[in-house]
DNA sequence: GCCCTACCTTGACGCAAATCAAGGCTGCTG
DNA sequence: CAGCAGCCTTGATTTGCGTCAAGGTAGGGC
């Protein structure tokens, strides 16, 4: 019998889900590549007397949505989520997409509402870290305090490399780069640097890189056709990693 | 004549400066956009010292580099700057530009090294806000950490607003939104939001937006046969600024 | 004052990616 | 397992902006 919830439209319930017995930081894989990286076991667990663990979300479930109050940051646990502004002619800027131990919500802390709205891209479960407390411990943890500055830090880098590349570059050195992303940040997380599924659909590669689906497609096909990487619908296996990385443009 | 001698043991040695009589962050009229927004007088007394002022900058100097070891970030006093980023084929990308009462420097957190270089678009002055010292203080004040993190996260935000207008707009709305937010930001600074000098060249703006010069001075050459703007050289005068957000399209 | 350099403007042309159009595939759902 | 809706691919055509080229202008230094 499955304990399939209700149809909660877009909104998230939370109930106690089987995979959910006794997760904590301490012992949660991702803890080395997440907020509690550099923190000693006693503060770990401190910081984990924060954090609401199991919000299951299916495909296409919200997150928090652009103009709601701002209350927390989360981590994404399993799964991939998308963030996304809306413009004012009601296209759909991809800001960034986050995979397990990635942060995600820093942008909702200087209005204190939420700049853009994050959305599930498959099954997904994240734990929620209210801002709040998060304030509270890092006056009194200097190591987290220092981390988080660095987190945030980091998403401004980040931020200003994809500003970098729409305006610099080419289609095909937009998508390379991506593919080079997804994969360093499986490799991140133990995960294969060559072989993987995006979670995310071709509309949403293109609204992250400022390209059509169609130009998208087309960049795929011309990849495989070079034997750069082997294109089956949303399963990507990359078969030439220094052809990839030149036809990305980028040393290194 | 009082000659201020910042006594900082062995750091740099400042110079000292005959306009840097007694600038502190309490007397200084730009404490309430700046970084000590929303702290009591007795928090920006602490505040005001561990700041190091008196860092006149000469157009087109440096005040950090990528790759720098990161230690301070920095408020404007004066003048104007640009951080920018060079691309692995040696083209520039500018990613953002800063007036005063803004600060700078922030990408440098997250790897303890500058992601960008600023320099000097005109004559300027900042201050240095050694970081180290304000992670202590922020660690006590409370207000001082929220403001902080509001700060980076703003950065945030408008790095993705940036990425949304390269994306989705053309070379109209680019350089109409640019200009607004020039005008916008002026008249927080309580000066003209209608007429203005530009600090920057066409090139810059053009490094910014993702165009070439050439489009950039197209744009304006528009602008002014529309009657949105009378362009001379760098001297800038709005005309109409409901035309001008209809070009940026941009409601509001 | 005059030169020199850096910056800005304008025009002609070409190209990469958008747009328009059509058809195929995939995986839900009943 | 059939039908349907959403997603993906491929081709033809258009277009906005980049590139190339030439000439104008402003301001700093001698």
């Amino acid at each position: 019998m499955t304990v399939r919830l209700a149809d909660t439209g877009d909104r998230i319930v939370l109930k106690p889900c089987i995979h959910d017995y006794q997760v904590n930081c301490g012992n949660c894989r991702l803890n080395s590549i997440c907020l509690p990286l550099a923190l000693e076991s006693d503060d770990i667990e401190q910081l984990d007397n924060i954090i609401e663990r199991s919000k299951p979300m299916q495909k296409g479930q919200h997150l928090y949505r652009e103009g709601d109050g701002f209350k927390s940051v989360f981590a994404v646990r399993s799964g991939a989520m998308k963030a996304y502004k809306t413009t004012d002619d009601g296209r759909e800027q991809v800001t960034g997409f986050y995979f397990p131990g990635e942060i995600l919500g820093m942008d909702g802390i200087s209005n204190n509402l939420h700049a853009s709205s994050a959305k599930a891209l498959e099954t997904a479960a994240v734990c929620e870290i209210p801002f709040s407390s998060l304030e509270k411990l890092s006056a009194m943890m200097p190591s987290l305090q220092r981390h988080f500055f660095q987190l945030m830090s980091r998403e401004i880098t980040e931020d200003q490399q994809l500003i970098t590349l729409l305006s610099k570059n080419s289609a095909d050195e937009r998508v390379a780069s991506l593919m080079l992303s997804i994969s360093a940040r499986n490799s991140k997380r133990k995960l294969s640097a060559t072989q993987f599924r995006l979670p995310m659909s071709r509309v949403d590669i293109g609204n992250y890189l400022g390209l059509t689906v169609e130009t998208v497609s087309r960049v795929f096909s011309r990849m495989q056709k070079l034997e750069i990487l082997q294109v089956d619908n949303k399963e990507i296996k990359i078969l030439d990693i220094p052809g990839l990385q030149k036809m990305a443009n980028v040393t290194g």
